[in-house]
DNA sequence: CGCGGCGTTGACGCATTTCAATCCTCGTGG
DNA sequence: CCACGAGGATTGAAATGCGTCAACGCCGCG
């Protein structure tokens, strides 16, 4: 979970092809786990293509999806000697694997490059602040809305009162993890959203805000 | 919020005094705020003496309380340009504050007090998983219970099956916004507890857990 | 054409919140 | 020393938002 500039920029000119000899790209299909939560951490991953999923599990099942990563976004940096999330696929991705001990090479080549982790970390860290007051305080109106937003500000949103569309590629499953709901709340507050005419859904994936302002209001709990 | 080994230990044997020079000392007396949410970042902190609480608000007032941190934590990396949390003293405490621009001189100078400052912050990062775990999934008893456990992991507990006291600094309003429930909800799971021969409450702010493990159990879902 | 997986919708139940009353506990002043 | 008051904590009763359970719909695939 880093966005956009991947870590490359901070090697910058230098010699990009160092940075081949210590990673080694791979190819996760649909559905396919490549993180196990718990498991020692050997490596760091950029996210190359499509999308994954991060998330938590309690023994008895219960999962937290506690992000989503694509293209650019950084790996591994939520863990010291073993992994605090696992991951899988969402849709078949592409990830750039970095092993901890070819990293340091790197860091100690590139010092800058240890500075632009600690920046993805801050960064980082940042969105979990947000996202620790979606899940401790907000309705689920809020959260559906706030997702909705979050969604629409990966994208560089042109106008914000304009209508804008975009598409969900994750399951309603996934969505209710994410937001700490069921996937029925999900779905019931999204029917919400039509029926007020804020949001009209052209198909499962494929969402329009309607009134971008307003949904942005209702994440915000000012209703 | 930083754990143990202050930044210090990066540092070791070299200058610390100029690690003074960068740095000043501040009292902040109980119940101030020493970090508006959303003001422009211009220092880090390290937590010298007594504690605090870190905080995000919604604009209606609702709190979501995302950490505390005590003496030898680290402050201000879930920042940019802004801070994303707000931070109060919780009782009187005493900090280090390090500007942007000093930290920076010290980075410089000590190399590996970056990496230091990017291991600090993954392991914020792997503590905010569980907690976004804690927020999304568990029920109102796992979270109180795992509140209990992870206070007392702050102590170096000896022997898990032993029973444990603690002190809960912190006022049931703020245990409530960092659970992400209200304090009647609180009070009552506390006192089940207590029915239930779990605890033992000598006073509000002293409680013994009489069975650890049973705790622990309840905490991670699996009753 | 029919089956299976996901999504939606509805009815009901329950955990937690909300509202409200009472209880501590401790500091203050008579 | 005790009465008193105030703020936090506890406890109880009622309300409610969300979860659970279950039926149904939609759609792609064999």
């Amino acid at each position: 979970m880093g966005r956009r500039l991947s870590i490359c920029n901070s090697i910058d000119d230098c010699d990009l092809a160092v940075l081949a000899n210590e990673s080694s790209r791979m190819t996760v299909a649909d559905g396919r786990s490549f993180i196990e939560e718990g498991a020692p951490a050997h490596d760091f991953f950029v996210v190359t293509g499509g999308r994954v999923k991060l998330f938590t599990l309690l023994p008895d099942g219960r999962r937290q999806i506690t992000g989503f990563a694509e293209g650019g976004d950084f790996l591994g940096l939520a863990a010291s000697t073993s992994y605090a999330f696992g991951a899988e696929a969402l849709g078949s991705a592409t990830l750039c694997r970095f092993p901890h001990a070819g990293m340091q090479r790197l860091t100690e080549r590139f010092p800058s490059l240890e500075h632009r982790l600690r920046e993805e970390a801050s960064r980082e860290l940042a969105l979990m602040q947000a996202r620790m007051t979606l899940l401790g305080r907000k309705t689920a109106r809020e959260r559906v809305a706030t997702f909705l937003i979050e969604r629409c500000t990966h994208l560089d949103r042109p106008d914000p009162t304009r209508p804008v569309e975009l598409d969900l590629p994750m399951p309603r499953t996934d969505i209710a993890d994410y937001l700490g709901l069921t996937i029925e709340t999900v779905s019931r507050i999204l029917s919400a959203f039509k029926k007020e005419k804020l949001i009209s859904i052209r198909s499962i994936t494929h969402i329009t805000l309607l009134m971008p302002e307003r949904i942005s209001t209702i994440a915000e709990g000012m209703e």
